[in-house]
DNA sequence: ATCCCACTTCAAGTCCACTTGAGGTCAAGC
DNA sequence: GCTTGACCTCAAGTGGACTTGAAGTGGGAT
């Protein structure tokens, strides 16, 4: 792995679109760490991009920056909690039955004639599927930007 | 629909497991409404319960409050803008399949016997999968709470 | 009639994830 | 040798979504 494998903190932001602050940030919080210093200039691996990807990934999901960094802490060892892991997961699994029926939620509206949705017995009724499990335990939801 | 069906905003905060601010608030954004008041007291009617839903579903998706009340404004004609619906289904398609490697990798980070992920062939051929369209075009993304 | 307590308003505060600004460093090209 | 421009640090600011606090109101039970 010589220099020439190593990125600049611009190239990083082109290639991820993040603006370069963020990745500053992102260090701050223990997300991500430069290989090295070129003078000051942090330099990355390449590598460090699929860190960024996931991260992205696991924020699109509504995880915390001290949620992920629990998970993927650039320093010290990565232990996780696997259990916690797991329970994780089983929340998507239930976020993404959610989503997809905001997904159909949103065509239906796209596409039916009813005037008023709330008249529709279609909509009605996603609605309903929808409402077994929203308004269960968890609070998680994220923000968008 | 006589008074009798009309809740009051703690019966509306315990049913929904929201504070009774968090209702005022998106009330003063626009996104619900009481049927009336009681005195001071706001009065809900049950379909509103199926509003929070989908707002909540909404917001998990990654919508921001300001997105959300312009397809169920409480007021106003529930004028939508078609087309934007149909791209905000598409893009829950996109962040779907996201989720869904999310929580391929967070399974298998919890099972995998590898000491370092970073190392076990299986967790990179998933980063590699998310990395596809995870860096494109759309910064959305949501904050948790 | 009185008390209680869930409600009310409105302004200010909090948390998170960044972003911006001021002032500084340094390698490379003119 | 001097300027340029991409980088640096650190503190303060921003925006979204609530939450909290202070001060007040009014319906229902005792």
């Amino acid at each position: 792995m010589d220099q020439t494998d190593l990125l600049d903190i611009g190239e990083v932001a082109a290639q991820t679109g993040l603006a370069a602050s963020t990745l500053r940030h992102w260090e701050s919080e223990g997300l991500i760490e430069p290989a090295g210093r070129r003078g000051l200039r942090r330099q990355y691996v390449a590598s460090t991009l699929e860190t960024i990807a996931h991260i992205r990934l696991a924020q699109s999901a509504g995880f915390s920056l001290a949620e992920i960094s629990t998970w993927i802490r650039a320093d010290g060892p990565p232990e996780v909690d696997r259990g916690a892991l797991r329970a994780k997961a089983d929340e998507l699994d239930r976020t993404i039955e959610h989503l997809a029926i905001l997904r159909d939620q949103l065509r239906h509206v796209a596409d039916c004639p009813a005037p008023r949705h709330a008249e529709c017995p279609n909509f009605r009724q996603l609605l309903r599927r929808a409402m077994a499990g929203v308004f269960d335990r968890d609070r998680r939801s994220p923000p968008a930007r």
